[in-house]
DNA sequence: CAGAAATTTGACCAGTTGGAAAAAACGTTA
DNA sequence: TAACGTTTTTTCCAACTGGTCAAATTTCTG
């Protein structure tokens, strides 16, 4: 399955570092050239995870970098291009774990599989997870239309999986959509609203451990709900 | 109980309105001025809640609410005024449903009842809820205090209340915290992530039913989870 | 209606922002 | 080490930002 692409503007290729040399075809990139961007783009998703793409500025990015404003435009031409670059690759990590779901297994091995993994990046990339977080609640405008058919064909592929474990009687008859949301919902909370939960924790649970609570209270929730039986 | 209180910086009350006339006691609001002043608010939510604190500006919310920038600045003389008066309401309205679970009920009516009520607080007030995303998102830096006091406290005492249940053996004994922040995620996400839902839904189930779905689906997870008995 | 108070406007300002341009410094390799 | 390509710094700019201020206009009250 290819990588999901983020619609560039006009990037030339996206392929940053050195300034178009004219009607030249590009060099490899330099050693020098890799490292740096890799560094910009760590900043990058620091302050973009945080104040979203209008209220991350490249001065902000410069600074976290170690380097000044102009090198860092010397790399990646438009601020544009680092968020967009940033919000690729997340999605590619992002995905992973729901093309994972496997039709062929029993629901109950795949579904625990599915939330541990979900909730691993939580704990893992939350930066990502925020990065993605805050364009939704932009209104997705540099994504919706990879939503709209990428991830929906996806998603009505798994739905399908999930109805086949209906119909077998494995599971509970349900709506496959909303369980889905579920559990993005409830596993990147931990990554979302991070800070909340660690406020309502405390200082005592508040630690690493709450992402082990949390995956034991998911299981159960999600297979056996609150009544008992 | 008292609405909570969002740190305010040296607003001189929060009491906005004509520039403080020197010594005088301040005169009651006009009629123009409780108006104009609603108008602000109503644009600058829109504003604020999509773009954040950092990447929202006063033009634009100027503009949103049909008046000139220094118009606008005559009613709030800061831009952080506004948002924070926006965050403390939207505290306000986001903390009721909590509070209002009951010791006394029955568990199955009141978990019922707190997720319909955070649900419809999902669907008619989004923006709210993209709001206090945002903070969330840049670290909560203006609510992180009340976080850990007031909303601590409060989630405490409603894990109590859960925890009696569990003694009672009513439901089944498992994290009261994660429980409450499940709840919050599953409803949330119906605001915070509405573009991706309905991107997913596609146009034929993405209209106003998927509220009504989203509600029958989570009360049926909560209570009974997935899997046959 | 006159006068005072409240509201609105236009001009302005200092600081920040994304980005351009050119020159200087550096590294590499023939 | 000279020459060339790469990287970094310095300087600069136009647009935007949050906010001020005084003058003009509108609204209210006696």
């Amino acid at each position: 399955m290819p990588p999901i692409k983020v619609k560039m503007l006009e990037t030339e290729g996206g392929k940053g570092g050195a300034k178009a040399a004219p009607s030249k075809r590009p060099r490899a990139q330099t050693r020098i050239q890799r490292e740096k961007q890799e560094v910009i783009l760590e900043a990058a998703l620091d302050v973009f995870s945080r104040e979203g793409f209008r209220g991350a500025t490249i001065d902000q990015i410069a600074e976290a970098a170690g380097m000044s404003k102009p090198n860092l435009l010397y790399y990646f031409p438009r601020k544009e291009e680092i968020y967009q670059r940033l919000l690729a690759e997340m999605l590619d990590i992002w995905l992973a774990p729901l093309r994972e779901i496997d039709s062929v297994g029993d629901p109950v091995p795949e579904l625990r599989s599915y939330l541990r993994r979900k909730l691993e990046m939580s704990r893992d990339y939350p930066r990502q997870s925020r990065l993605f977080a805050n364009e939704m609640l932009q209104g997705a405008p540099r994504v919706l239309e990879m939503l709209e058919t990428d991830l929906k064909a996806l998603v009505d592929d798994k739905a399908k999986v999930i109805e086949g474990w209906m119909d077998a009687g494995k599971i509970v008859r349900t709506d496959p959509y909303h369980l889905i949301f579920s559990i993005w919902a409830t596993t990147q909370h931990y990554a979302d609203f991070d800070v909340q939960v660690r406020a309502v924790l405390g200082k005592d649970r508040g630690g690493e451990g709450r992402f082990e609570d949390a995956a034991r209270f998911l299981e159960n929730l999600f297979l056996h709900g609150l009544l008992p039986k």
